[in-house]
DNA sequence: AAGTGTGAAAAGTTTCACAGCG
DNA sequence: CGCTGTGAAACTTTTCACACTT
């Protein structure tokens, strides 16, 4: 949720920057299947939705790689964008809690796409059945320690029922997870080094309900 | 995204706002469960994990509702949070693209949970086995605009593949959609009278990236 | 004494607007 | 000329701190 911890000069960078620079990447990427080379940041300011100005200090954040009276070189932007985000390796997920959204979550490939590879799900009460239609082993909860350990995992995404949420987090977070992707309405305690991520269905859900008349 | 629209008064509250309201009236379902009929802002805040200025001021937006010395009614803030997330009905909801994500939110039962009722599923190509799998009607997708007016839905949620996500969205809004919770990793087009909350699951995931070292 | 309501300060973020480079 | 990079202005949101009420 917030650190102030041991990361050098990034520290100053809006949060919401960091979101903007996924949007950014994947706009890059289309850029480059077409062919282009160079955009500027009109162009991929309003693919990506934001204005350019925006965009211009986004990419500033991280140095200069423009070229004036051009624009950015479209693979010099995608490699700086994935250094930044950590993405230059495929970097290995587990999923905890394989019920109904956990398993739809394990078939959703968007994951995999954008370079991230969920190698285990844990559950409970690992469901055989259920367990043959998804092309991921689903160990018993029990192994999660092991598990992680042994993979040198850093990220997880957390489905478990509510009343379990902040106990498994506690284990989570003593094995070494880093960051967590929390789908269970409920705010968990981390210590400040750890990163939570939550992904509130219902709340999106309520909040359009402001919206409309 | 935005609205410069007819709404009177509300349009100077925060948009982080409107979601902690949703948290606070989660919160505030527990407190009243266990018995409890007054709370303070501080104890409210912890709950649900922001400071008490913040939660003053979030409430404050609204109305007076405090007792100085004592704290808030519990009851009467729930009524007054219900009052201003339009929640005082349950408010029915459409879900398009019936594949694999979608089909877990319609198995998912939190929206319900929360006030809302998703009343019926569209797909290009409804799968019959699917369908009988899940307790809500799968319709052809061509059948959308009749249902929309017919049932007066303003909400619905998207999970079409990228591809068709402009088009269906076109549709919706064409047969009076107000809000959309969109799944697709994509900038939607819509008027400024439509509400459009993206749930980008890869995304999320990469923001985690940045964090984890 | 306990706790709200809120001006005013601080912090965070976006946008403007333009100098300066290629 | 076109487009980046960025100071400075504008705007938004959070936090402080305290007067005020029960």
């Amino acid at each position: 949720m917030d650190e102030e911890s041991e990361k050098p000069e990034r520290l100053d960078i809006p949060k919401k920057a960091i979101y903007r620079l996924s949007i950014y990447h994947r706009c890059l990427q289309k850029l480059k299947d077409n062919g282009q080379d160079t955009v500027s940041s009109t162009t991929l300011a309003k693919a990506a939705g934001v204005k350019p100005a925006q965009l211009r200090r986004d990419i500033g954040y991280f140095g200069q790689f423009g070229t004036r009276g051009l624009g950015y070189p479209v693979d010099g932007l995608i490699a700086t964008i994935r250094e930044a985000l950590g993405r230059e390796h495929l970097q290995p997920v587990i999923l905890v809690g394989a019920g109904n959204l956990g398993s739809a979550l394990l078939r959703y490939h968007g994951f995999q796409k954008e370079g991230f590879e969920v190698i285990a799900a844990f559950d409970a009460r690992p469901d055989e059945a259920r367990a043959r239609t998804l092309n991921i082993p689903v160990h018993d909860v029990t192994e999660l320690e092991n598990f992680i350990f042994n993979n040198d995992v850093k990220l997880a995404i957390l489905c478990v029922p509510i009343g379990f949420a902040q106990e498994v987090v506690n284990r989570l977070v003593a094995s070494g997870i880093q960051g967590i992707l929390n789908f269970s309405p409920i705010m968990l305690e981390v210590p400040a080094d750890v990163t939570v991520n939550n992904v509130d269905l219902a709340l999106e859900l309520e909040h359009l309900g402001y919206f409309i008349r």
